[in-house]
DNA sequence: TTTTATTTTTAGATATGTCTAAAAATTATT
DNA sequence: AATAATTTTTAGACATATCTAAAAATAAAA
């Protein structure tokens, strides 16, 4: 498996989770930053290794095999993730493109003392869940700090939109992983809230709040 | 630069200490498991990107600039050794297909960070010395098992031959990194002798001996 | 110092992954 | 349903990195 090949697979599984069963050539492109004709080029080859279904003008989508080797690279990406936000003390938006070259790194026996070591978590830094050796994701109950009532002390876990301009937005606003949040008040108008941070007030708008995961203390 | 690219600035690089000056195109093809022709073509390549001296038929050597870069290679592949071993509880032997590809990781935030983690180590898991972030490496004074008196408590930081065959027969004798060794006897006749290793008795080779890198407790 | 042997280079081929531009197929519009 | 617009594929090119086989240069031997 080349990184190209593991590239089009995670790209391609993120895409089916998010439009579904059958994906077109440009939605691909457009994903990994491509041509269209690079994309066929790639389907055909995925198609030959029985990594992908595919048709000839009809999209593509994973095989079994496929599947289970773009969960693979997406849980070698999530753990390396964690390990440079967790022990090497990286702030969450440095992370991704690091994680990009780490995640092709081949060695099963380096990912399973790689996940011991970071013992075993089921989250990487931005909240999202890390599927297990198996390939299967732990269920997380998601709490947002949309849903939860006022004055309940909450831990920041992760977040829904890992996006450089909300995490940049985030650092700015020295909101980190594992501080702690208690809602003040809520403007039903508009949903912004006024948010107790770390003991410093803040006002924060419901879009920022839907993005926040958090777990009741 | 591509890994293939690294890849022989740190063969060349690790020839020339070993031969000197200039070293031939089928020297360097041994080295790298490659054909003496696909070495030439490369040495064009970083000859151009003014990595080497090569001359036709005279063979090549680093630059300044190669000999950074190559240095800069050696420190990343060190410095992920140690990872491994000491953060990872990976085996010596077990350490360097993975470090190959690891060395390649393009990221200078990421070796000060992981430099830090591992507390600024100035040898790697086979004391080896890691060359420090300006490509300087650090003043080592070497002691060998076989130049240490009996009854002188030692530990054990290092070989100087880090062939696999060496290595399993240290893992297969538990000797271990951080073991305690004290000599009890040495053969004048041929150096052999009887140590105290983990408070177990073990008659090794001089030519054992000479590869282990020990401290003075 | 020729001849022979070895080393090194060149020329041309292959594989991967990408691209542009044109052709073919599909989808949308009138 | 025919035309237009869009999408997708093909054909051919390029860059990287490698190889084989032949040619050229260097080194060794007679």
């Amino acid at each position: 498996m080349s990184q190209a090949e593991e590239n089009y697979l995670k790209a391609i599984y993120t895409l089916q989770t998010e439009f579904g069963k059958s994906l077109s050539t440009n939605i691909i492109a457009a994903k990994i930053d491509t041509k269209a004709s690079s994309v066929t080029d790639m389907l055909k080859k995925l198609s030959l290794k029985k990594l992908v279904i595919y048709k000839k003008y009809q999209g593509a989508h994973l095989t079994k095999k496929g599947n289970d080797l773009a969960i693979k690279v997406i849980r070698k990406h999530r753990l390396w993730e964690t390990f440079l936000v967790n022990k090497l003390d990286f702030n969450w938006n440095e992370v991704h493109d690091i994680a990009e070259q780490l995640e092709h790194i081949k060695s099963d026996v380096l990912m399973a003392k790689l996940d011991a070591f970071l013992g075993h978590p089921k989250q990487d830094p931005h909240g999202t869940p890390i599927p297990n050796r198996e390939g299967v994701f732990p269920e997380i109950e998601n709490d947002y700090l949309s849903n939860i009532p006022t004055d309940t002390l909450c831990i920041l876990v992760g977040v829904k939109n890992s996006s450089d301009v909300f995490l940049n937005y985030l650092n700015s606003k020295n909101i980190a992983l594992n501080s702690t949040i208690k809602v003040l008040s809520v403007e039903p108008f508009d949903k912004s809230m006024l948010v107790e941070i770390n003991n410093k007030q803040l006002l924060i708008t419901g879009e920022v709040a839907i993005n926040l995961q958090v777990i009741k203390q």
